[in-house]
RNA sequence: GGCCCGUUCGUCUAGGGGUUAGGACAGGAGAUUUUCAUUCUUCAAACAGGGGUUCGAUUCCCCUACGGGCUACCA
């Protein structure tokens, strides 16, 4: 590390959806990196031509796009240290691998992958290292001779890390502190692999240093091969440029452990991914937080505080208090098991706290799916307002104002028709009769209106009033009813009145 | 198996040598509410175990247990 810009970068291979996981080192990346005025690195990690999957690049932007965690630099935006695809770099690493040889920190190795499963299979916890190099096929074990003539015969090959003997390599993690390893417990990982694409051990050290990341955050996955590239950093001599490591926990399983995987999203019924994601090759369609209905400022929310706090009781950060509130050592050590239900809590303090306007884009989609035209966008603000308190998820926007928008398509009829009486339908006729007259249509007058008559009437407010609820309403549920009949205007009011009382009385 | 990392309420976590171990989600009870939700009040709920160190450990050290990750020409 030094003192220039900071620089971090997201990694991720695009061979399929974006796992939570996935979006909140995106996050933490993002968010250390505004903090310190930095830059942003999006890079693709596609040297596993295998593992390639069509379209999955593109969803990741979007994802990113989604959650508003825009990259400075990345293949679509372009930059100084471009191209951004490590299979567009492919011609560069060679060399460094070649170079690696040269100083006898790597060497060639021929065996194929039959021999090496062979070897696997008769020597129980092989490990490609010291221990058995001498072993097998490669520059070290083979004389000179024999080397050149199969690299003259281009016979396939790989390029092995040569793993020192006897060396403890340590480093200090910006979340873990102090950790360190015995190279001689490590393996010879493979560097450069027999079609010249780099593993993700070489290029990840090689753009990293050519891309002049600062500080690298990843998950704790990669821990256990952190001497190796530390040790690539060193010989290939850039070990004073060699970024701050932060390793970051797991999410898990909510119920017994293990990474939390889309299998767990399925079984459990929640999702793992940021957006849906369809697998053209299975035809599987894997849901998203984004299609459930989670708004992004809630699940970048969520996400942050998995794993961090900024120590005081806050729970909701907006991305701006984020960035500025961030640290990465108050990152806990421990994985965390994910809480779906904390998630939709977190949704539903979001939306709440969102304005109408704000909400009404989404809002008028979900209608829009559902058949229902929004022309008034004032009105449609105002129900949104009246009804975003009780939404938990986007599409119960649909279920909770539907009514604003048409006739209920059926009533709660068990509510009221078991205890509907003549003395009802006389109160309702009459009700409908002096609203059509009312010249004030505010909640407190039609609420006084309503209750006034009721008394005349002879009739508790209660076993009137959830009637009424039902026919503006078709159920029982909704905000303050003389709020609805409010909103709903005088003609629609009566018109409902009406209406129901048909079906009430039938 | 080996190596690495970890361990505070059911879950996410705060805290830190002497505290009534705090908050949030979920759960229970109650208040408000004409429904439902919101809101408010309230209850229950944790320092994995064993050794040290110490006047005193949940906090520091060691061990054990448990959990997780890695152990591919995948990332």
């Amino acid at each position: 590390m030094n003192d220039q810009k900071v620089r971090v970068r997201f990694a991720p291979s695009p061979t399929g959806g974006l796992h939570l996981g996935g979006v909140r080192t995106v996050l933490f990346n993002y968010l250390f990196a505004k903090q310190h005025n930095g830059t942003f690195v999006l890079r693709i990690e596609d040297t596993d031509q295998t593992r390639y999957v069509e379209g999955a690049e593109q969803y990741i932007l979007d994802c990113l796009n989604w959650c508003g965690l825009h990259a400075d630099e990345s293949p679509e935006v372009g930059g100084p240290f471009a191209p951004y695809r490590q299979s567009e770099r492919k011609a560069l690493y060679r060399e460094y691998a070649e170079r690696l040889v040269a100083q006898g920190h790597a060497y060639y190795a021929f065996d194929t992958p039959a021999e090496l499963e062979q070897k696997r299979k008769e020597i129980p916890n092989f490990q490609y290292g010291q221990a058995h190099r001498n072993e097998m096929r490669n520059s070290i074990s083979l004389s000179e001779h024999e080397v050149d003539t199969l690299l003259d015969a281009h016979a396939p090959h790989v390029i092995r890390i040569k793993m020192p003997e006897d060396e403890h390599i340590s480093f200090n993690d910006m979340i873990r502190g102090d950790v360190s390893f015995d190279t001689n417990l490590v393996d010879d990982k493979v560097l450069l692999k027999a079609d010249g694409m780099p593993t993700y051990h070489l290029a990840v050290v090689v753009d990293d240093f050519l891309m002049k990341i600062t500080h690298a955050f990843r998950g704790e996955e990669w821990l256990p091969s952190a001497p190796v590239h530390l040790l690539l950093w060193k010989y290939l001599g850039w070990w004073d440029q060699m970024p701050k490591w932060a390793h970051l926990p797991l999410i898990l399983k909510p119920d017994g452990h293990g990474k939390l995987s889309k299998r767990d999203g399925a079984r459990l019924g929640f999702p793992v991914y940021a957006m849906n994601w369809f697998d053209a090759k299975t035809q599987e369609l894997t849901p998203g937080f984004r299609e459930l209905g989670f708004l992004p400022e809630a699940f970048i929310n969520l996400l942050a505080t998995l794993g961090w706090n900024d120590g005081t009781e806050q729970e909701i950060f907006t991305l701006d208090e984020l960035i500025e509130k961030f640290s990465i050592e108050r990152v806990n050590k421990a994985g965390a098991k994910f809480d779906f239900e904390k998630a939709k809590w977190f949704n539903a303090e979001w939306i709440k706290r969102s304005s109408a306007e704000s909400l009404a884009p989404k809002v008028k989609t979900i209608l829009e799916d559902k058949g229902i035209t929004v022309t008034d966008d004032n009105y449609l603000s105002k129900v949104i307002d009246t009804i975003k308190d009780r939404v938990v998820l986007l599409p119960d926007f649909y279920q909770q104002s539907s009514y604003f928008f048409a006739v209920p398509a059926e009533y709660d009829l068990n509510a009221v028709k078991p205890k509907w009486t003549d003395a009802k339908t006389v109160f309702f006729n009459t009700l409908s009769d002096t609203f059509k007259a009312a010249p004030v249509w505010q909640p407190a007058e039609l609420e006084a209106t309503f209750k006034a008559l009721a008394e005349e009437k002879g009739l508790k407010i209660g076993d009137v009033m959830l009637p009424f609820r039902i026919m503006l309403v078709g159920g029982k549920f909704g905000p303050h009813v003389f709020d609805i009949a409010t909103l709903l205007g005088q003609e629609e009011t009566v018109n409902r009145i009406a209406l129901a009382l048909v079906a009430f009385t039938a």
